[in-house]
DNA sequence: TTGTACGCGTTATCAT
DNA sequence: ATGATAACGCGTACAA
């Protein structure tokens, strides 16, 4: 039976290009011991003569050696890599649900390798099919149908935010849009608005939560709604959601009241409507979705539905452990984060 | 010689409890196939029987079966993972730079795992401790010293953001201030100001570039100043900029214009100096550090000398890749990232 | 088309 | 205190 020392002498006249990098049993050659007694010195266990101990070091030096941590994480299990999938880190909603996903993951001591898939359904796929790969679950915002993400997740976990567990068949953590828009949209019917447009950054044909919720109050509280006054921010930013305004200035000039998608379409509207004359709140008022720090920072400052996006990513991350540990998802409440009106100047 | 096949036969009567993931091994045994062909099928090679391949891939199906990445790694080489170490993901700031990062990164086909430091030195170190098993490479910003992040990096490379070589012996991208105050008080001076004061947030005792370039430049203009003139906001925040303001509006009420550390204490000064009954520009007058688009939406809107954040990330990613090839690294020039005036309502 | 026999770099177990 | 040997799970020449 051959020891496999002796086995081991491979491309050692190399003309080391980028440098093979060093391996346990390079250090243990040069220091003269075997493998394990490195693994030992490098690991610091007990069982090992203080000096033998310091000759493995300097050579782990000398060699400049570093263990593989793909060698070590076959024979030590444990180790566990979430993939996080955000649509845009320039927007100040993200990174803070980002937050919240590495403040739990590293409380249980997983990694957290993040992806800006940059609202790109391509990239969204691409992202997936490297972290299907490298990662032992996956979080995030995607566009893509169930059946394409299946399809590109080979069998990692997903949950993903932002969707009610009627609109998915993978795990998820939802916003109650509902309930924000209720308290939203009393508030402003109370304020005595009748004529409430919305700004809205889903796709016009596949209608999302909020709109949806949107529209519902709106007939709640008997009012006249119609496609006409819902426009379009494919941008989801204050750029977009001053074209939004400015769309909906032109086709419905009546509107007393807008309702943003989020908060930096908000503040978009606030600023084209100013620019088109209407003063806020007193012409125009404006309510955004989200509650960001930064519309604290704007005049008049942002009335919003504030949410608790740190807890979003929080959930997230328990919703993924439920899942490994076969547990089955959180559902319903607890699986929800309910927005809550912030009244500021806006509106 | 045993075929390993049967030496293979472990624990398969234990009471699966968080459940062992299956193996190649299992799969092939269930589909009646060596690992080979499993192999085959599962990265679809070709050289497979059509019927088989479906065969064995129901099989995977059927006990959840994804490869070991570790497994993986350790025979395909090339997957390269990077840290990113990041002070404070709720100031916009970093998650621009955080962008470049993965930008980059992507592009070289790297991951990024992300840890958020909270601008503490143990979390630093820990992130270290961690990072150093998991990633081929470091990049983040760092407030421990040399010596310790050393230790605690166990020879994985780092590239430090924000320092310039001089003040480091790691690979490094800094900002070259200097360049960027002299812009700034030139401007500042030429508008007719001659007592200026700065709301600094590094600490007292350890100056930095910042504050340095800010004294440099207010002498070279042959204006008087004194530490009564810098005040500490140890916040990095709007609101550690409100407080600082309203201490330096305290000690040095003939202040006539403020350098602000960076964008958000520089937006929190304004509000301060407002809220104190100072009329911005005309009362005072308020540059900031970083160039956010924050600072266009407030009002007046912030002037601020102005950095190619997302730069910033990419050149450290750029770093990463000269030290992994052992070219060395870049310096000079380079390595830096330059500021630009931007002049808009605040000063 | 399918299977055999290693090797990847590390740690754990059991001797010595 | 140190070393030999066997895994860990997967990919891959090479043989069949």
């Amino acid at each position: 039976m051959w020891a496999d020392n002796q086995q081991r002498e491979p491309r050692t006249d190399q003309p080391d290009g980028p440098r093979r990098r060093a391996t346990i049993h390079d250090v243990a050659r040069l220091a003269g011991v075997s493998r394990q007694t490195v693994s030992r010195a490098v690991n610091d266990k007990g069982e090992i003569d203080p000096a033998t101990k310091e000759r493995v070091l300097e050579a782990a030096r000398l060699l400049d050696y570093r263990p593989s941590r793909f060698a070590r994480g076959l024979v030590r299990k444990g180790a566990v890599t979430a993939g996080l999938v955000i649509p845009d880190l320039m927007n100040p909603f993200f990174p803070e649900v980002a937050a919240g996903v590495l403040e739990a993951a590293e409380q249980r001591g997983w990694q957290v390798v993040v992806w800006d898939s940059r609202t790109d359904d391509t990239r969204e796929r691409e992202a997936l099919d490297v972290l299907s790969h490298q990662a032992d679950a996956v979080v995030g915002y995607f566009r893509n149908e169930d059946d394409i993400l299946a399809r590109h997740l080979g069998g990692v976990p997903l949950v993903l935010l932002e969707r009610g567990p009627q609109q998915t068949r993978f795990a998820a953590v939802g916003i109650d849009a509902a309930a924000g828009l209720e308290q939203g949209i009393a508030h402003l019917v109370r304020a005595g608005h009748r004529r409430i447009g919305m700004l809205d950054g889903d796709r016009r044909d596949v209608p999302g939560p909020r709109r949806e919720a949107f529209l519902a109050e709106i007939r709640r509280h008997g009012l006249s709604v119609d496609e006409s006054w819902v426009v379009m921010c494919p941008e989801h930013s204050v750029a977009g959601g001053e074209a939004g305004m400015a769309r909906l200035l032109d086709s419905r000039p009546e509107v007393t009241a807008v309702f943003g998608f989020n908060d930096l379409i908000a503040i978009g509207a606030m600023r084209a409507a100013r620019r088109a004359g209407r003063r806020v709140p007193d012409d125009l008022a404006v309510m955004g979705f989200d509650g960001l720090s930064l519309g604290e920072l704007v005049e008049p400052a942002l009335t919003t539905l504030h949410l608790d996006k740190r807890q979003l990513g929080r959930l997230a991350v328990e919703q993924v452990a439920r899942l490994r540990a076969g547990e089955g998802p959180l559902n319903g409440a607890d699986a929800w984060v309910r927005p809550e009106l912030v009244v500021r100047g806006s509106a």
